[in-house]
DNA sequence: GTATGCTTTCGGC
DNA sequence: TTACGGCCGAAAGCATAC
């Protein structure tokens, strides 16, 4: 009898009172640029990705909060963005250079997780539940601990969400930029989200606000007050499921660690805009050269080939074919590739301005079927 | 009808 | 309206399977 309650218990903290930090790095590419020339910090600092077309052709990869200030935005043609912040220092994206700096700080947050789960080159989520007996001062404290160790080690500022749970945390991180700290506990879930505008919900983007908007709902708090069947009816299992959970602050999803990419694909700009076949597959022939070494170096295989094209009018447009068998040969891309290619030609008119190929759906070289016929 | 898989688009940084 | 990278993961939308 107390050994069933002990462990009905137990299972009700593991459910409802985790602790989950999510990290994320402040203006990362920016801060590590201003690591390593300080004199950069005293002004506007954009780093930009320099297409191949010569000149200022290009997007802005981020911004210091200076030149953010200014209205500078990720995302922006660089011309736009030097219109804004004319005496901006405007720096080539250095993504290697980068990703060496984030391996070290991830090593860090690693350290501070009982369960850890990187996401793109910088952020994280962390699961402190264990070492904090759930105890969110604690968490806390870890979260000050981490800002303390990255800026010390590796000088770049990060700002903190710590939550019940992933959505919390991510949703409570960027609350404070730069270099902050956000906790949200359970019981300060429903005056933190019922004002919030549905898109504040992490995973609710224009789609689903304008349906939500159909049916009378604009904030979170509105959200709350609609019943399960309903949202069911309109949005299907899963996802009125996930939004009803979503609008009271309860999340189930896990942090777990992640293998590596489920992706891997490099775009390119051309020279000049073209429609010609050979053109493009030469071109989409060196990008799967490329990409081979990476997936050779994985050893993995992959079963899915994507193309991708960006046409004059800037719209992308992307066509894509699974292999009926994994594959790791270069010639496998390269051939799919061209198949692709000539799918894409046939079915728009435009020219085109960049191009791109991408890998997907791994799987491991020796079968886990092949190994346990062993065991 | 629901689950699953595949293709395409979207959106963040 | 003007005018633009290179990635990535997730969402959306559809087809097919059960």
């Amino acid at each position: 009898m107390r050994a069933l309650q002990h462990v009905s218990i137990e299972r009700d903290l593991t459910h409802m009172n985790r602790v989950i930090l999510h990290v994320d790095l402040d203006a990362f590419y920016a801060g590590v640029e201003e690591r390593e020339n300080p004199d950069l910090k005293e002004g506007a600092v954009v780093v930009c990705m320099f297409s191949a077309r010569g000149g200022d052709s290009g997007a802005v990869a981020t911004q210091n909060y200076l030149a953010r200030s200014l209205g500078v935005r990720s995302g922006m043609s660089i011309k736009q963005a030097k219109k804004l912040a004319p005496d901006a220092v405007f720096l080539p994206a250095r993504r290697g250079f980068y990703k060496e700096a984030s391996e070290r700080v991830m090593k860090i947050l690693r350290g501070h997780a009982d369960i850890f789960e990187q996401v793109g080159i910088d952020e994280a989520f962390l699961d402190v539940t264990e070492s904090t007996k759930c105890d969110f001062k604690k968490g806390a404290e870890i979260a000050m601990l981490i800002k303390k160790n990255v800026a010390e080690s590796e000088g770049l500022a990060c700002s903190v969400g710590v939550g019940p749970n992933k959505l919390i945390a991510k949703m409570a991180s960027p609350l404070d930029k730069p270099d902050g700290l956000t906790v949200i506990r359970p019981g300060e879930l429903e005056s933190f989200l019922t004002s919030l505008d549905v898109t504040g919900l992490w995973g609710v983007g224009d789609k689903t606000k304008k349906a939500l908007s159909g049916i009378g709902v604009e904030t979170v708090g509105e959200l709350s007050k609609i019943e399960l069947p309903r949202l069911i009816e309109v949005f299907g299992k899963s996802k009125g499921a996930w939004l009803y959970n979503a609008a009271r602050g309860v999340d189930n999803s896990v942090v777990s660690e992640r293998g590596g990419r489920e992706q891997i694909g490099r775009i390119t700009t051309l020279a000049a805009d073209t429609r010609d076949l050979e053109a493009i597959t030469s071109k989409i022939n060196e990008l799967a050269l490329e990409v081979h070494r990476q997936i050779d170096e994985r050893e993995v295989l992959f079963r899915t080939v994507s193309f991708f094209a960006v046409t004059t009018d800037l719209k992308g447009q992307s066509k894509s074919k699974t292999l009926a068998a994994p594959a790791n040969n270069v010639e496998a891309i390269q051939k799919t590739g061209r198949e692709l290619i000539n799918r894409f030609l046939a079915g728009n008119e435009q020219l085109v301005r960049r191009v791109g190929i991408r890998v997907s759906n791994f799987t491991q070289p020796t079968g886990q079927t092949t190994l346990h016929q062993f065991e």
